[in-house]
DNA sequence: ATCGCGCAAATTTTT
DNA sequence: TTTGCGCGAT
């Protein structure tokens, strides 16, 4: 008997499906890990394939470190060289080799989000635009989307037509582009773009790669963009040995730029592609499984399958209905305490997801009372603290002397006596003689109008080079040493004396920690320590990447990074409409957004394997404003019978005295039923009456033309260029559009 | 040049 | 509730 005996038939099929592009529609918990890693056995040990020829891509570090230890389990020999990463590190190693090709040095800098807004700020002081009106945010998610799609600024010029903001973003696009090559730089969107550019642009690149990657397989299918799809569809494209594995209701990165239509369309691009499809769960119990099939149910653009499982029925889901959130943490710790005292579960079983990350605070403070161990996943980066990134913009200076923003950063921390006025003297002598910022500060001496500051800038200049020259023959450990050392970073924090200085040079130690355990690793891997290898890992590091499971906690994270992981107790906290269906996606004229909270919520459910408990608070603080919430909508679609309800549930009185202000709504919070008596359904028409170019009115709207029909099994989904409103989506059984 | 105060905005999700 | 920014005082 073999290891692939174990596999159920489809799963076996999808294993032994090396050849050709193969979709795997792999349902919540239907074992779809296990497939990549038997795949990726069979590969080896059966086919005799190199492990060097085979790439597998996963969403996070974490995800792909499991399945590397997966493999190495049912792999006899050489799983090493198995290429297994993220779609972002396998492009930065790519270019970190070629990209000088597109004109940038090998050594270029990744810039995180903190970095994309001073960059951007500098772009719009400089091209004029009021960031009061264009807000620095919203001109980088357009260029992030118009990226996703591989939209070059160029491109996106021609696009705007006589838009006027559209007009700004397009030449804020430019400019910020022309920035980052300056600087020597790529934001996150970049990494792909400039791979596939590369790509490209370069044929014999493609080629080599084409060579190596003769088996490609994409985990999470479902959240890959644009750019991401024609990165792979690349690499594919000579051998076609292309295997992808998502689901599409579990597609929760469409604010992202996730392009649903690269799991629908796939069998457009790859016409020989096989599909699968695994509906067997091995994760659930009968009633979470069932809880969670009734609320994806209610979305009606989805493709039709249902899961199932030989799992036990197990415990009913809980709800539990709270008077604020403090209680509702309360209740949540509590149970977990229980649980664990009486040996039910250890703290590591359990799992507290939310909407969003503000939401965790409460738990944080019931479980430091409690004495229950947590850990936090998400929130504020590590990275991204204040004392990480200046200490970070050291090290990047020394390592990429074109990274202005970094320079910028630390040349006056600590304060150096360098402001405003003189930094801006350095960057108009930089403007003048065409180079960069640091080059300017070089040529400090040169620059007349600076006067008396010139004296406070060539000792900062002094400490860089003599910085750099060591740079050969001290560890990035050393140096950061050497950097906190000579600049007095801790020794000043020291001098302060609060608890906020305190957790600061906990960080930092903690950054040090990181350092060594970097070189450890490489020494481990025989892999070259490099300045600019630390850099990069620790730009690409997601928070989930250093989950690890061993330690006794209970994890506080959201929806969204729970994505892939089980537990088997779950607690999904926040279920009120407006915190969870969040209030942006309830208002909003696109139903479509509704139907990606559902998915949300679907992936929360099927997260648990043994036991889901859904709670819910009247009142809520958000934002210092307390809010009155209904339980959440999806709570609703859950069939009662799975529902246990708790047995005081409606015996809670309110003990506060309700702000007049508030009241109304309050009343309708507390007096709103958990569940509808009667669901409402919605009759799909047969056949529309209009189609595909048609031009239709919509009753708000007004005049469009039909732009595309997708047939949603429940309902169509048609997308329409309307004259006024723009291009909708919207469902057709709602819309009752006419035609024209 | 630096500090500190007061006002405004933000909170949907992340590689 | 927290963070970030601008402006005025030192």
């Amino acid at each position: 008997m073999s290891i692939y005996d174990t596999l159920n038939p489809e799963q076996k099929e999808a294993v032994l499906q090396t050849e050709g592009p193969v979709l795997i529609l792999a349902g919540a918990g239907s074992g779809k890990t296990r497939v990549l890693t038997h795949r990726i056995a069979y590969l080896i040990d059966e086919k005799g394939i190199n492990p060097w020829n085979i790439m597998a891509i996963t969403f996070t570090n974490k995800a792909a470190g499991e399945m590397r230890e997966r493999v190495d389990k049912i792999v006899g020999f050489g799983s090493e060289s198995i290429w297994v990463s993220t779609f972002h590190s396998s492009c930065v190693r790519i270019l970190r080799r070629y990209i000088d090709r597109l004109g940038y040095e090998n050594n270029f800098t990744i810039y995180d989000t903190d970095d994309q807004k001073s960059l951007m700020k500098e772009v719009c002081k400089k091209l004029n635009i009021d960031t009061k009106i264009y807000k620095e945010r919203a001109i980088l998610g357009a260029i992030s989307s118009a990226k996703d799609n591989l939209v070059g600024p160029e491109e996106y010029e021609k696009s705007v037509m006589d838009d006027y903001g559209r007009k700004k973003i397009a030449m804020a696009y430019t400019e910020y582009q022309k920035e980052l090559k300056k600087n020597n730089a790529l934001d996150f969107d970049d990494l792909i773009v400039k791979t596939v550019e590369l790509f490209q642009s370069c044929p014999d690149v493609l080629d080599s790669y084409q060579e190596r990657f003769k088996y490609i397989m994409v985990d999470e299918y479902q959240d890959t963009n644009t750019a991401q799809f024609k990165f792979v569809s690349l690499l594919a494209g000579k051998y076609q040995n292309l295997c992808v594995v998502g689901d599409d209701d579990q597609s929760i990165y469409k604010f992202r730029g996730a392009n649903i239509g690269n799991i629908l369309g796939f069998e457009k691009v790859f016409p020989r592609a096989k599909v699968i499809k695994l509906e067997q769960n091995y994760r659930s119990t009968k009633t979470i499984l069932e809880a969670a099939n009734q609320v994806i149910h209610n979305n009606i653009g989805r493709k039709a399958k249902t899961l199932w499982t030989d799992n036990e029925i197990g415990e009913p889901v809980h709800y539990r209905q709270f008077m604020n959130g403090y209680e509702e943490a309360e209740y949540i710790a509590g149970d977990i305490s229980k649980r664990v005292r009486e040996g039910e579960c250890e703290y590591k079983d359990c799992a507290i997801l939310y909407r969003t990350n503000a939401q965790s605070r409460m738990f944080e403070e019931k479980f430091l009372m409690a004495n229950i161990p947590y850990r936090l996943v998400g929130g504020v980066n590590f990275y991204a603290r204040k004392e990480i990134k200046d200490l970070l913009a050291y090290l990047k200076t020394v390592d990429n002397a074109r990274d202005d923003l970094a320079v910028r950063r630390i040349i006056n921390v600590p304060k150096r006596g360098i402001g405003a006025a003189s930094l801006s003297k350095v960057q108009d002598f930089a403007d003048q003689n065409g180079i960069g910022f640091y080059d300017a500060l070089q040529r400090a001496d040169e620059i007349t109008t600076l006067g008396r500051a010139v004296s406070k800038i060539t000792p900062f200049v002094t400490f860089i080079q003599s910085l750099r020259s060591k740079l050969d023959y001290i560890s990035p450990s050393e140096l950061l040493k050497d950097i906190i050392d000579e600049t007095g970073y801790v020794t000043e924090l020291q001098a302060e004396k609060t608890e906020e200085a305190e957790s600061r040079i906990e960080n930092i130690d903690e950054l040090i920690t990181k350092v060594v355990s970097y070189e450890e690793e490489c020494e481990a891997n025989n892999e070259e320590i490099s300045l600019s290898g630390f850099l990069e890992e620790v730009a690409l590091i997601a928070d989930i990447d250093t989950v690890d499971g061993d330690d006794n906690r209970v994890l506080l994270m959201t929806l969204h990074s729970a994505k892939g992981l089980e537990f088997p107790y779950v607690y999904l906290a926040g279920m009120e409409d407006g915190v969870f269906p969040s209030y942006m996606t309830i208002v909003s004229d696109d139903p479509t957004e509704i139907e990606e909270e559902r998915r949300l919520c679907y992936v929360g459910i099927t997260r648990a394997m043994k036991d889901l408990t859904l709670t819910c608070a009247q009142q809520r603080m958000i934002r210092g404003e307390t809010q009155y919430n209904k339980p959440s909508r999806f709570i609703r679609e859950i069939p009662k019978e799975l529902v246990d309800l708790g047995k005081n549930f409606k015996e809670r009185k309110i003990k506060e005295i309700p702000l007049p202000k508030g009241y109304q709504q309050m009343k309708k919070a507390i007096k709103e039923p958990a569940f509808m008596q009667k669901k409402f359904e919605v009759k799909k028409a047969s056949s529309l009456s209009y189609d595909v170019g048609d031009t239709v009115k919509h009753i708000k709207f007004g005049t469009g033309v039909v732009k595309s029909i997708i047939d949603g099994g429940r309902d169509y989904e048609v997308t329409v260029d309307f004259e006024k409103a723009g291009i909708k989506k919207m469902f057709a059984s709602f819309a009752k559009l006419k035609k024209l």
